[in-house]
DNA sequence: ATTACTGCAAAGCATTTGCAAATGC
DNA sequence: GCATTTGCAAATGCTTTGCAGTAAT
């Protein structure tokens, strides 16, 4: 799945806003910091904003790896810590050894269902498990600051299929 | 914090009751996949299960990798794989690229809590959170076989020390 | 002009693997 | 005796880092 924006080497035309207005910010964030702005950090930040589902980092630097827009593997993985740094993309690690994130910009809180059988990541909000998490806290006086479930099972789809090939 | 059993190298005799009863259980495992019981599995086996806490691989590798009982790294990871198929520990990865482990056998269900502040792990049980989490798989039509709750936040004792501090 | 960033290739590091020798059955 | 395991050391594979050249301010 190749969620790539549509982004000719001048790209601050058509890239989705959402994009853009994240893009806004992340160089506020840079010059704050007396970084600078620079043609990889957009790449990268365009193709990681760019992925609405979970990515790994190895992944990205495989795909920015070639072509025109190429960016080495290295400044690859600076640029994700620096998002992460700045809240843009979440690292998360579940059902594998390296690193995965998921973009935290512009996407609501939510927990993760994951099937064993097709290996899909499930993204859904409940209101009612975060309450009883922040009830227990409460009672606990430990102070949360986030939160993550998962779980593990099989999806409706693949739960359908297995009885349909019984 | 090395709660290692202590055992001789003939080492039946002293073992906790829990570790001897679950031994005979991954022996009975081991046999029935016409695998063999040897004294490095022994080795590896005691002292993953006398860890009451989380534990890292290597770790646990580096503890063993010298001293009269030594087995080989290889050897290790080999062995907690299989411990792991065979359900007595579980590979948990949150905080950390590398992989902790815990003990899963003789240990009822529970979610965790880490403190940003001092890295602890807690370990909290929380039938509400459980249930909430049941109730949403049904409703979804998810098969749940396990789920994971991890908190991060600060924990009592540093959130006290912090006021103290002010 | 100055200083940060990039690409490159080398280093790191936990983990895995191939193979000959050792060991359980 | 034969097949499985082990120890060893080399290989793996993702990630990080040092450095000299390049580019942003």
């Amino acid at each position: 799945m190749k969620t790539t924006t549509t982004s000719s080497s001048k790209s601050t035309g058509r890239a989705n806003a959402l994009t853009e207005q994240a893009w806004r910010k992340f160089v506020a964030l840079i010059k704050q910091r007396g970084a600078r702005v620079t043609r990889s950090r957009r790449i990268v930040f365009e193709h990681a904003l760019a992925r609405s589902d979970h990515f790994r980092a190895d992944e990205l630097a495989d795909e920015l790896s070639h072509g025109p827009r190429r960016v080495s593997r290295g400044t690859i993985y600076r640029t994700l810590a620096l998002m992460e740094e700045a809240g843009f993309v979440r690292p998360i690690r579940d059902s594998d050894v390296h690193c995965h994130y998921e973009r935290s910009y512009g996407h609501r809180h939510h927990e993760h269902m994951v099937c064993d059988k097709c290996g899909e990541f499930l993204e859904f909000r409940a209101p009612e498990i975060t309450k009883a998490i922040r009830e227990h806290c409460r009672k606990r006086r430990f102070e949360e600051r986030q939160h993550r479930v998962v779980i593990f099972g099989t999806c409706k789809k693949c739960a359908a299929k297995k009885k349909r090939e019984k």
